[in-house]
Formats: C-alpha cells, structure tokens, sequence
DNA sequence: CTCCAGGCTTTAG
DNA sequence: CTAAAGCATGGA
C-alpha cells in the first residue's frame, strides 16, 4: 500500500472523476471515490485540507493526476476569461487525467452518441468479460483489457456486450492497435495524430479531439460535442460574430477555442462541458 | 409512443 | 464542399 496527498486547493475528485473525461471511477457508502485505470486501482480517501490516494503504485498515479503539472498558474490563466468565472467557480479542483492510450481510444469510440450512465455499463462489461481479475488491498476489480485480450472479441460478442451499432467498430479497430502504431502516434505532432485517428473506424473528430487531450496529454485540443457547441452558441455567439473568419460546424468551433485557449483549452473545455451539464 | 445520448459513416446535392 | 439519413440500445 502505497499512500499521495493531494491538497484540496487544486483537486477535487467528485469534479475531476465526473467531469465527463473519465468513465471507471465509483464511489463507496462512506464517500470515498475508486478509480481504475489500466490494471491499476486508487482510493481516494478525504482528509483535512486534502485527500489521501491509496494504491498500489504511487508514481503511476502521480502521472495519473498530473501532479507534475502547475494547476495554480492554469487556474491564473483562465480566470482571465470572464466567462470562465461561474464554470470554474462551480466546478473547483478539476484537473485533466493522464489516462492510457490503448483504453482512451476504445472508451471514447464506446462513448459516442451514448450518455455517460450507459458507457460506463458498457465499459465495465467489456471489462469484465475480457480484462484480467485484479487484487489489491480493497478487494478485486477487473483491468482494462490489453489489445491481446480484446483481439478474442467478435463484433458478435461486442453486440452481446450492448455495443449496439459500435461493436463493428471496435472489431476493426482493435486489430490496427498495435504498440507500434500506438507509439508512434505519440510522436506526432497535434494535428498529424488527429489525422491518423480520424483514418480509424469509428474514430470522427470529437473522439479523436478526446483521445488526443485525456489518452496524449494535448492540452491545447478543445473537443467540440452537442453541449459544447449550445456552450459555444450561447457564450462565445456574440463574440464569434464580431471575428469574421468564424463559421459554423463544430470543427471550427474546435479549431477556434483551441486558439484562443492556448495550452489550457482542453481544461477550460472540461470546465465548461461540466459546468453546462450541471445545469 | 417519441426523443435523446460527450457522433460516425455513407449517400445525395 | 455541406446536408441529412441511418445506425443499436436503453432510459426519460
């Protein structure tokens, strides 16, 4: 067992977990959070001015968490935009998640034209039915399969999972998952990468924009869905219209807030997807 | 019953 | 190039 503290001035798990980036958390009957990432598990215990990370790796979930990464000085840079103010004031202490690449890519695929409720059954199904039984000090949980384990799976058994129409996808994508490919997106640029994920089935550029932010740490990709886009129309409507080389459709809309966001617009786009949701 | 959910693919204009 | 229908499933 292994133990992190993380101040509460700029962590807040139920707003960092269910912010809508991140889909294998649960919460148990005296408030702690789990979430599982890969094969590994963490317990998020409060305590005072912060809360308690138990797991069996804490340098893995440092990296999770992104404790590496300065969020008082993003929090500074947002708080410039006004607009920002209510978003970030309600949704406090979110911070973007390092999640694994292989995961973000079949999550997301799962998590199109679908609610969060849904993808989350869905998920843990899929899981259950192909990732490897796990242990550890809370009890057992089930690991997000590898490629390895998931090239078993047909587009039958994905339907029989709920998958619906997506189960084709997956049964085409998953075989192009190789550690090579997958490292070698990594070392694509933003825009290259997005590319070679668009290419894949079942891959559009909403869920390509999510890979890329929560599965390559892209901070600058501002993912563009139904919410974003009434965000979109009803924030930024008055200020788009006085910048001429704005248009319509949600690419645009991406391309734009990715601008004028700089490196942060995946976290100011996860306060606001958050902060309207709630709503 | 209809409508919608962190859209993508295909087809038509 | 843009626009729109079709797609599986389950909950409201």
């Amino acid at each position: 067992m292994q133990k992190i503290f993380i101040n509460e001035e700029h962590f807040n798990p139920t707003h960092t977990l269910e912010c809508g980036q991140f889909f294998r958390f649960s919460i148990d009957n005296e408030g702690n959070y789990f979430a599982i990432s890969g094969s590994k598990r963490a317990k998020i215990i409060p305590k005072n001015n912060g809360y308690e990370v138990q797991c069996d790796n804490a340098n893995y979930f440092k990296n999770f968490f992104e404790l590496d990464k300065n969020y008082q000085q993003k929090k500074e840079e947002l708080a410039s935009f006004k607009f920002l103010q209510k978003p970030i004031e309600f949704g406090y202490g979110i911070r973007i998640l390092r999640q694994d690449l292989f995961e973000a890519i079949i999550c997301f695929i799962i998590s199109q034209n679908n609610n969060i409720k849904r993808i989350q059954k869905i998920i843990e199904a899929v899981c259950k039915r192909a990732g490897s039984k796990v242990k550890d000090d809370f009890g057992s949980f089930y690991a997000f399969p590898t490629q390895n384990q998931l090239l078993k799976l047909t587009e039958t058994d994905y339907a029989s999972l709920g998958l619906g129409y997506r189960a084709a996808y997956l049964a085409k994508v998953v075989p192009l998952l190789t550690d090579e490919f997958l490292n070698s997106l990594k070392r694509m640029s933003t825009e290259v990468a997005r590319g070679a994920l668009i290419a894949l089935p079942g891959i559009g550029r909403k869920v390509a924009d999510c890979i890329l932010l929560f599965g390559m740490q892209r901070g600058e990709v501002f993912p563009v869905d139904v919410w974003c886009e009434r965000v979109y129309l009803s924030f930024f409507k008055n200020h788009a219209q006085k910048n001429p080389r704005i248009a319509k459709g949600r690419e645009k809309i991406s391309d734009y807030l990715s601008k004028v966001f700089g490196t942060n617009a995946g976290l100011a786009q996860q306060y606001l997807f958050y902060y309207m949701r709630s709503n």
